[in-house]
DNA sequence: ATATTTGCAAACGTTTTGCATAGTG
DNA sequence: CACTATGCAAAACGTTTGCAAATAT
């Protein structure tokens, strides 16, 4: 996902880029992982900005509510990344690292089968493994 | 996984046994599913009971570190259930009810082959289904 | 008698809201 | 101009800790 179509989606939703938001966008489209709005704060601050926490806040809802973003709870704490293809993660129990990783098609044929079976009408689904990172095997 | 047999594990690492750890222990038991702890002192109200949020807080906090509890963050909020067989749950993004489930073997499998791709040592994982439930679906 | 468990009060970190101001289209 | 986005302050919420009192074995 580049930022252009999502700048582009943004404004076809009333949306406007501002400096915050465009920078958001361009931190979460490169970072192309789970990120805490910590981290997404840091980031900003880089590029010498140093917007409230409320606005990175109501930035993500807008974001999250608008599609663009995925709104994902890694204990305890809520990460966001781009809408694109459904993936799982990584999560590093010692450095909170958190790694993308593709995993193979059988659990859509089993969330149907689990949806039918319970009458359950899933929207979504979250896949995290939780252990230690290449660097923190130690 | 019965009252007695855990009631005995606890007192084998040296912990007693208390009013409120005995029915948090019953409570779980019974309920058989991840539960908050706002929800067990629920419980514990109905039991004529009540304990100070940092009892349950620290008696959640020993149960799990004892291995008697499974903690699992759920969109934000510690949950626990008892230590037994692995599996998943399905989450009402309605009425918050979580429900328990399980699902085929293909996971094992694939963990161990992402484990070794990714040069990620994999302590667990944590699968969750989010929807909506029979009652919630209007 | 001693170590464990509990209550109370308060800190902590993150998420969320209200209102006034600034900025964008 | 009208509406959106932002900053500030503070509330809300769940989790966590320190210390003193109560309780289990």
């Amino acid at each position: 996902m580049n930022k252009d179509s999502i700048y582009k989606n943004i404004r076809a939703q009333g949306g406007r880029i501002t400096k915050v938001r465009g920078e958001i966008v361009q931190i979460l489209c490169k970072a192309d992982c789970l990120m805490p709005q910590a981290d997404i704060l840091a980031c900003l601050k880089k590029q010498k900005m140093n917007p409230n926490r409320s606005t990175i806040f109501r930035e993500l809802l807008f974001l999250t509510k608008n599609n663009i973003l995925i709104k994902n709870n890694i204990s305890g704490v809520d990460c966001y990344e781009i809408q694109q293809d459904h993936h799982h993660h990584l999560v590093c129990l010692n450095c909170n690292s958190i790694i993308k990783i593709e995993v193979g098609g059988h659990l859509a044929k089993q969330e149907k089968q689990i949806a039918k079976r319970n009458k359950f009408d899933i929207i979504n689904h979250s896949l995290e493994f939780y252990g230690y990172c290449r660097n923190c095997q130690a």
